[in-house]
DNA sequence: CCCTTGACTATCT
DNA sequence: GAGATAGCCAAGG
């Protein structure tokens, strides 16, 4: 069933409509693959709404159904959540049991990974 | 309206 | 590489 999420954007700016950004965004963190990370930027760049990073965890809090939500991270790879809090530590755990190996609240980039094609090696595979 | 707050980023020092 | 800074943009007070 369709959310009644009426809020309109009362941006000067870009028009949106919370719905079809919070579906955009969440299809996109679906296909994250496991034991692979994506940035929330990236996320909302791939999602078709660049400059929202900052609204892709605001999003992310609203997803009804389980998401992977686990496999998004800053762009320089550290965890957006406070060290010590309860979630930092829920997604330590989560990465940790995909094989994602991490530095301190860092995630460390596997050898193949290159620093310039973070945006599509966090990504996982060529979109298809 | 104005101001503050974030699960953010790129760019300087 | 760690800080500081300036943009970013929607929400909520």
């Amino acid at each position: 069933m369709r959310r009644k999420v009426a809020a309109v954007s009362r941006s000067r700016r870009t028009p949106y409509l919370q719905a079809e950004f919070d579906d955009a965004i969440w299809k996109v963190v679906s296909r994250i693959r496991p034991g692979r990370v994506m940035s929330y930027g990236a996320v909302a760049r791939a999602a078709g709404y660049p400059r929202h990073a900052r609204m892709v965890g605001r999003s992310l809090g609203r997803a009804p159904t389980p998401l992977p939500w686990h496999r998004v991270v800053r762009s320089d790879l550290t965890l957006a959540f406070a060290p010590g809090s309860e979630r930092y530590a829920e997604q330590r755990r989560r990465l940790a049991d995909e094989g994602v190996g991490l530095e301190a609240d860092r995630v460390v980039p596997t050898e193949s990974d290159s620093i310039e094609d973070l945006d599509r090696l966090l990504w996982g595979s060529p979109v298809s």
